[in-house]
Parts: C-alpha cells; structure tokens; sequence
DNA sequence: GCAAGGTC
C-alpha cells in the first residue's frame, strides 16, 4: 500500500483537507515542531484501491533570501555591489525547522500531493516543500522523482472542490514559482542597496534628523508617496474666495427651510450681486415641482480582510496591525472565522441560518435576529470569490469572555455578517424645486421606509432630522432671509488610514496580509504619524525624502514602480518570458537608477539641509575632544553621537534606547587624552555597564580590539581603567563569545557590581561599601583578583562588623550574602534551558 | 541594521 504525503500552506488548511476527503475519518496528532499537525487515513489514489495518506503543512514560505553574511557589513560592502551579490536561501523560521520537519514526515512516502495555496506564492512553496522532502521519499521506478509529484488545484474549502480537486491533480507550474523568485530577488536588491546607502549618506549628518534607519522598498515607499501626494495638495491649496445666495424660508409655523441655489458657487462677487439684486424683491419662494422617488442603502457584502481593517481604522480607530492582531485572537479563541481572506462571497453551502442562529441570544441584536430567523434571511448580494477562505463571518456567540478592543471588533463583525443577509435600507429621496422670480433653488430630504440591514448597523442609518416637511407644487414659503455670503474653498484633508488601503489595493502595493505591514513600517521609520482620527501625517523626514525622490527620479515613489514590474513578473509565471531575460532587465533598470540616484544625492541633500539642522548647530556641549580639548556635543537624536565641531569629527556611541550615557568621572583617556564616558544599557542595574573613550570606542587603539569596545574590553596593560588592572576573574559562565572577564563597574557604588566584558553576566558585591576596589593581588586558590571594600562605621555588613575588606570574594565563605551571584545563575539556567530545548527539537 | 511575502 503506498503512502502518500499531502502538504498544505497552513496548518489550519492540512485539517480541513484531510477532514473533507476522509468523510471526518482522519485521526489527528501534532508534528514535532510544535507548529504543525499530521491528520492520517486510508482511501483509494490513482489506481491503488488502497493508500494511506498523510497530510500535514508548512507555515508560509518555507525559504527566505538573503544575502550570505560577508555582505552584511554595511560598512565594507558597496551597496551597488548588492545589485550583483550572490544570494541564498536561509529558512523563514528558523525555529520551525521546517525543512527537517517536512523530511522527517516524508520519509518512506510514496507521492507527494502539494495543497498549497492556488496563487504565485503557493506555487512557489510548492517547489520550497519539494527541495525539502525530496531526498526522503521513496524512489520511483521511473528514476524521475517528479513524476510522483502533484498539484491539487482548488477555488474553495469546500468539501465539493477538494474532492473535484483530488480527482483531477494536476503538476506544479514552474513558471509561476520562478515569478516569485524573480520578485523575491528583485525586492531584496533593490530595497537593501537603497535602504543602506541612503541610510549612510543622510545617518549622522543632521542633527535633528531622528532615524537610525532611512529604508527604501518598493511598497513601503509608494505607500509613503500616498501619504505626502495628499501632505502637498494640502500645503499647495490656494484657498478662493466664493459667493453663494443663502435664503431662509419659513416651511411651517415651527420649522425653516434653506434650500440651495441653482448655481451653486459665484467667483466673482458683482455677479452673485446681480443676481441677488434681480430677486431680492420677491417675498416669497414658490414650490414649482416636488419629485419623490424610492432610493436604497446597499447592504454590504460578505467581510474580507482588507474591510474589516477599513472599518477597524475608521469606525473603530483601531490601526490595520492591531486590528489584524485582534482577529487573529478572535479565530484561535473560535469566536471567528479565518481572519485572512480575500473573498467577499458565501459559498452556496454556507450556513448564513446556522450562523444567525448563534446570535440569537445577544442582548444586543438577539431581537433582530430573531426578525430575521422568522422573516427569512434575505439572499446575500453577490460578492467576489477568490478561492481562498470563506468571508469572515462569526462562529459562537460572545459568552461574555470578550472586552475592550477585542470584544468591538468582535461585535463589529457579527453586526457586518447579520447586515449582509437583512434587507437593504429603503428611503424616499423628497426633492421640492422652487423658484423666487427667476431663479432656480432646491432642497432634498430623506424619509425612511424600511430601516433594513441598518437597524443592525445604526451608525449608517437615515436620521430622522434629514426628514423635509410635507409640501405640494404651488405652495408659497415666505422668505425671511435672502442674502449673499462669502464662503472660502477649502483644501482636502490628511489621508485616513481607511483611504490609504483602499489606495494601496487599488494599485495592487501589498497585499492583505502586508498592507498593515508596511503601514506600520513608514510609522515607525518615523516617516508619518498617526494622528487623531487615524489620519496620517507625515513628518519632515517622510515629505523630504519623497521630495527628493520626486526631484531625482519620480519612478522611485510612484505607485506604478510595483505594478509595472509585476506586469513583467506575470509574464514569467504565463510562460511568455524568460525567468532570467524578465529578471536581469529590471535589476539592470534598478541599477542604473540606483546610480542616478547616487550621483544625483546632492539634490535630495538639499532638501534635507532645508528640514533639518546641522550637526554643528545641534545639541549641547558635553565632554572634551582630545585632539582640540574643545567641548564636543552631544547629538541626542538617534543614532546618538558625539560632534566636534573644530575637528569635523563625528563619534558614534553605543545607542540602545533607554540607556544612560554620561561622562566618567572627568577622567582621561591615557591614549588620546579624549573625556571618557559612562554608559548603562536600558536593563538598569541587570545590564552591562563599561566605561569607554569616545575616540577608541571608533578607533580601536591595540590589535585585536574591535569597534564598539569599551574600556573593559581594551587590552592597555596599565591603564587604570582596562580590563587588565579593572578585571577580577574569568566569567563564571564561561560565556560563549570568548574570554570573558567579570570587570567593576566603576560607577556602580553604592550596588557594586561586576560585569562580564562578553556576555549579560552580572554580579553583585559589597552593596553599600562606599569604596571598591581591584587589588594588583590575585588569590592564592583560585587565581582572581583580590578586592577590597570600605564601609562605613555601623552600616557594614562585614563579618565581626569590620569596615574594610580585602580577599578574594569567589573563595571567602564568610562573605556570604555579600556576593550575590543570582544573576549569573539566572543567567546559566535560561541559557541551560534554551539549550535543552534545542536539542529536545 | 536592509525588502516583501508567506504564516504562528
């Protein structure tokens, strides 16, 4: 009986598949990388009356590409060299250890049936998953692997298709892999080489510039131009004066009316004038026709990914990676469908009653549903059906376990599925034409006559307050107010995030699952801001930037950068391209671009010094610079850095956010004579801590001493501060990176520690002594450093109450508590679990 | 430290 190993995208979808096609038979266990589950039975395949199948999954992409790890110093490596690099294939998650978890249930299989999604990007991990299991199956007698390979083509997870699916298989199309190879090496290059060398040209040479990273992408940056394309319209509105006759007339006892003129908006004041003078004798308007006609509000279609996070954004102010975060938790808490779809049509067999059935016990909408169940559901409008997961759609009823954000998205969703299935909303539209002497005006109102889908979406319903009064043709409104006022046009607003996803999928920049990506990226890029109402605004660093690309090179930022390149990707995938003719035209196109773009920097440049301010004009004097013994300053946006002004020197420092930075002791370096530095990491007193000299942090000053390295780590002989008189013992922790060497924190008083040159090891000692010290002395036992302390009289913690120390701490049993080694063992034993853990893996 | 695309 031959075995036969069937590999979806998702886990989720591997259940489903072996659910539909063993009639609910399959027995379920979990793989052994914890991500994925194996569902096993027997049926009938090709010929064989008899097979035993295996499904199971990847999670996405298998692979990633990269380039190897020598082009990854963004100092040594040219970018434009990125453009030519070889590239290579490193796993997509690495702790899933998807290749070795698809070979392992591979082995002794048969066939292969790949179940991957039925777009490019499933294509291409078809190929993923058969590099993967290929050398584990078994031989066929043919000799050629491939042809116990096959492709189920499906449009739906509906028991119908997968078995349609499973009668016809067909082979994995090569071409449309090769598509997305092309795609994938094309955004690498093209992304990194920009990303780096606009990265280092505009890092550190602005002060007031707040990036440490100034990214380029053929999505993210689009999507910014979006955001600045609106920033400008804005910026470059001349407001026009314009004049409109305003008139008040008295509909009933109670009410007014004001209905608008004909002609609308007048730019020319003496003419509204004429206008005004012509019928400003008129005490009455007369009603010359009255139209009513039946109107309606369309329910909406079945909810896709790309909606909900529309409506999330503006109606519930909760941003697109949130909303989908959310989601994500509502569907593995059951309460919700699969969030991520495509589709905006139920399928034939959906269970719209089942579904509605659910709600019927809600406080909330528990009544309409109930209409609804006895009335009959309405049939869904027609919606799109893009083959991949039915709507998202809710799946229980709220047992009262949701709050806050979760619950509204929840609510939103259930209150999206029960309006698809109402009736639309119903309205007259009134519209009463009335003339005062020759001119023309005309008011129209909305009436309700069946609420529909909006009784359970409220906030789109017709209010009552759009109501007109009852009037007929020939009535007589006396006028109580005729006039001409002066209105100004006014400019668009920012762009909502709701307008950007609609923008983005309209030009095809990301996809559902990436649209919130990138929104997130050009946010935290620090390119625009989320301000209130979800509006986008972008700062001077995202408007500088577009600029410049618009003045170097406008293809960089427009949206048609990504469609024009896909529209050559798909001539790849239909075979009416070559992979390699398609793929080296754009990446020499990319290329030369990248030139220009380099040669032409100067012109961005000038936008930059426009926005920003230069080094020298920022931030404020903060330790000596060796060579001129002037005050260098410190520029506190990130990248954090020192500039000398005199010398034009500029010295990076070490820049985790949070940390301390501040100048150490007024002490020298006996190198250069540079103010050394104090730096904490933003762990507080858990962190590593060091001294360092601003000048031999960039230079390092011995062979062997890398950048980067602080005092601690600096192998002068005999400099007070180095590791070699600073230093007590070799870490304890044997850290990985090398030689570690515990060294006092000389600004660690009065929670005196030692801190590992190497590794996160720390180590308390002789917490309040008001002085500690490294003795020249090493011990006896063990070889460490001697140490002593000084404590005050009454406040010392010291054996038989002695106020200074001197011994070796790691073999003085007296000490006790004295030496608290906590840290270093909650180091050793998560380093010994992660440890276990891999090798259990 | 970089892209965009899958999905966990």
């Amino acid at each position: 009986m031959p075995t036969v190993l069937m590999v979806a995208e998702k886990p989720m979808l591997a259940d489903s598949i072996a659910k539909l096609l063993s009639d609910g038979r399959a027995t379920k266990r979990k793989g052994w990388n914890g991500a994925c589950s194996v569902s096993e039975y027997t049926a009938s395949f090709l010929n064989y009356s008899s097979a035993r199948f295996k499904v199971t999954s990847t999670c996405g992409h298998v692979m990633s590409i990269d380039f190897p790890p020598k082009y990854n110093n963004w100092e040594r490596v040219d970018p434009v060299e990125l453009f030519s690099a070889p590239t290579t294939k490193v796993e997509a998650t690495a702790k899933l250890r998807m290749n070795d978890y698809l070979a392992s249930e591979a082995k002794g299989c048969d066939y292969l049936v790949l179940w991957l999604d039925c777009d490019k990007e499933g294509e291409n991990i078809c190929f993923e998953v058969i590099d993967a299991v290929q050398s584990s199956m078994v031989k066929p007698h043919s000799g050629n692997y491939m042809d116990n390979v096959y492709r189920a083509h499906f449009s739906a997870i509906t028991e119908k298709d997968i078995k349609a699916a499973m009668r016809t298989l067909g082979r994995p199309n090569e071409n449309e892999s090769l598509s997305v190879d092309a795609r994938q090496e094309l955004d690498l290059r093209i992304g990194c080489s920009f990303t780096r060398f606009q990265t280092r040209f505009f890092q550190g040479k602005y002060g007031d510039l707040d990036s440490t990273l100034i990214s380029f992408g053929p999505c993210q940056t689009p999507t910014l131009g979006f955001c600045v394309t609106r920033h400008d319209e804005i910026v470059q509105f001349k407001p026009e004066p314009y004049w409109v006759i305003q008139v008040r007339l008295k509909a009933t006892e109670e009410t007014e009316l004001k209905p608008e003129w004909s002609r609308g908006r007048m730019f020319d004041r003496e003419v509204c004038q004429m206008f005004l003078d012509r019928i400003k004798m008129h005490k009455e308007a007369v009603v010359v026709e009255v139209t009513k006609k039946e109107s309606q509000k369309q329910r909406p279609l079945a909810l896709n990914t790309v909606e909900l996070m529309r409506v999330a954004s503006s109606g519930l102010g909760i941003g697109p990676a949130t909303a989908m975060q959310l989601a994500e938790q509502l569907y593995t808490r059951g309460y919700i469908s699969y969030p991520r779809t495509e589709t905006t049509s139920y399928s034939a067999n959906f269970d719209l009653r089942g579904t509605l059935q659910q709600q019927a016990g809600s406080s909330k909408w528990g009544a309409t549903v109930k209409e609804v169940l006895a009335e009959g559901i309405t049939k869904p409008r027609q919606g799109d059906d893009k083959g991949d997961h039915p709507p998202i759609t809710p799946m229980r009823a709220d047992d009262g376990q949701l709050s806050g954000d979760l619950a509204r998205i929840y609510e939103y969703i259930v209150q999206h599925f029960i309006g698809t299935v109402m009736k639309p909303c119903r309205y007259w539209v009134t519209t009463l034409h009335m003339t005062i002497g020759d001119e023309q005006f005309s008011a129209s109102g909305k009436a309700l006559i069946d609420e529909g889908f909006t009784k359970v979406m409220p906030w789109l319903g017709i209010g009552d307050d759009e109501q007109l009064p009852e009037l007929r043709r020939g009535d007589r409104l006396a006028v109580k107010d005729l006039r001409i006022v002066e209105r100004q046009t006014s400019p668009p607003d920012y762009l909502t995030e709701a307008e950007l996803i609609t923008l983005m999928e309209k030009h095809g920049i990301g996809t559902d699952a990436s649209i919130p990506v990138h929104i997130n990226n050009i946010s935290q890029r620090n390119y625009v801001t989320v301000e209130s109402g979800r509006k986008l605004v972008p700062t001077k660093l995202g408007v500088a930037l577009v600029h410049g690309y618009l003045k170097v090179d406008p293809q960089l930022v427009l949206p048609t950068m990504r469609s024009e390149v896909e529209t050559q990707l798909t001539l790849i995938a239909k075979g009416e391209a070559d992979f390699l003719a398609v793929k080296n035209h754009a990446l020499e196109n990319f290329r030369l671009k990248f030139i220009y773009f380099v040669e032409n920097i100067t012109f961005v440049d000038a936008l930059f010094e426009d926005s920003f301010t230069t080094l020298a004009d920022a931030g404020k004097p903060f330790a000596k610079c060796g060579k001129c013994r002037r005050f260098m300053k410190l520029v506190q946006s990130r990248p954090q850095r020192l500039h000398c002004s005199s010398c034009q020197d500029t010295y990076a420092l070490p820049n985790a956010k949070d940390g301390l930075l501040k100048l150490h002791m007024e002490k020298k370096c006996p190198l250069d004579d540079f103010d050394l530095l104090y730096w904490q990491g933003p762990g507080g007193k858990l962190s590593r801590s060091y001294a360092f000299c601003p000048y031999c942090y960039n230079n390092p000053p011995f062979p062997g001493m890398k950048k980067s390295q602080g005092c601690n780590e600096c192998t002068h002989p005999a400099c007070p501060h180095a590791f070699s008189t600073q230093g007590v013992v070799k870490c304890p922790q044997a850290c990985s990176e090398g030689n570690g060497v515990l060294v006092l924190d000389p600004q660690s008083a009065p929670k005196w520690r030692l801190c590992c040159n190497k590794c996160a090891v720390v180590v308390g000692v002789f917490e309040g002594a008001t002085r500690v010290r490294v003795s020249p002395k090493q011990c006896d036992d063990c070889g460490a450093q001697l140490m002593s302390a000084e404590y005050k009289e009454g406040k010392t913690p010291l054996p038989e109450s002695k106020t200074s120390y001197l011994g070796c701490v790691f073999c003085d049993e007296e000490l006790g508590d004295i030496i608290n080694l906590n840290h270093v063992n909650r180091t050793i034993d998560q380093r010994n679990r992660q440890e276990a853990a891999l090798s259990r893996g």
